[in-house]
DNA sequence: CAGTATCCTCTATGATACTG
DNA sequence: CAGTATCATAGAGGATACTG
């Protein structure tokens, strides 16, 4: 089907403001932690420990719902695995989390320069 | 001075979430439209007429916060301009800008099925 | 022109407790 | 293990009116 292709400015539609904002806190970082293998909920939320087990299923639900992971349920385990959309997302993901690693300083100085 | 480098993982410090989420809707469109050049307030008001005289304030005031932009007052026009720090980032920004371009639809899909 | 000041609502997120 | 259910709060962001 044909989805109008957005124009980030003329309309102001939502996907100007996507994947910026990911439409949930910890969902980039749940695509990162996905990204070596598929991972199981606790795995995930060993590393996420400072979220509750409500938002981390919130955060999946949300990659799921557009397209970014898929859930298996093996039996009891269930494991969330990256589809190709999702990974393709990594790239421009990184390419950011390089950017902030580097200029992250910079960042903090701007905020308060007394601090040297 | 030394800031810690931010382990995006280890520490889920704040940069996990910056500039990923930029602390305010509007701010990464707001960097786009000044990488031609300065503009004026009110320049920026009109291409983001969706929002509010106060809510482009606090976008502009967080980005100046981070050391984005900088406002220059020459009498009674005000101007806003990138930083080399803001203009670094338009890189990262958009190639992420250029992904949801591309992908916008598969999200939709995904999000959708039925309206195929 | 370039904002401030208010009022208001809705959402995101945390904390905590419970379950098949 | 992999979640749900509830309660509670801060802040985001819109609408509108006012100002030097």
């Amino acid at each position: 089907m044909i989805h109008s292709k957005p124009d980030v400015f003329d309309e102001l539609c939502p996907s100007a403001f996507l994947p910026i904002r990911m439409d949930h806190k910890w969902a980039p970082l749940v695509l990162r932690l996905l990204e070596a293998r598929p991972l199981r909920f606790s795995e995930l939320h060993a590393v996420l420990h400072r979220t509750s087990a409500k938002e981390l299923t919130r955060a999946l639900r949300t990659l799921e719902r557009d397209g970014f992971v898929v859930r298996a349920a093996a039996g009891r385990a269930v494991s969330y695995e990256l589809t190709s959309l999702g990974r393709s997302l990594l790239g421009p993901l990184n390419a950011v989390y390089a950017w902030t690693a580097e200029h992250w300083d910079e960042i903090l100085d701007a905020r308060d320069p007394a601090e040297t």
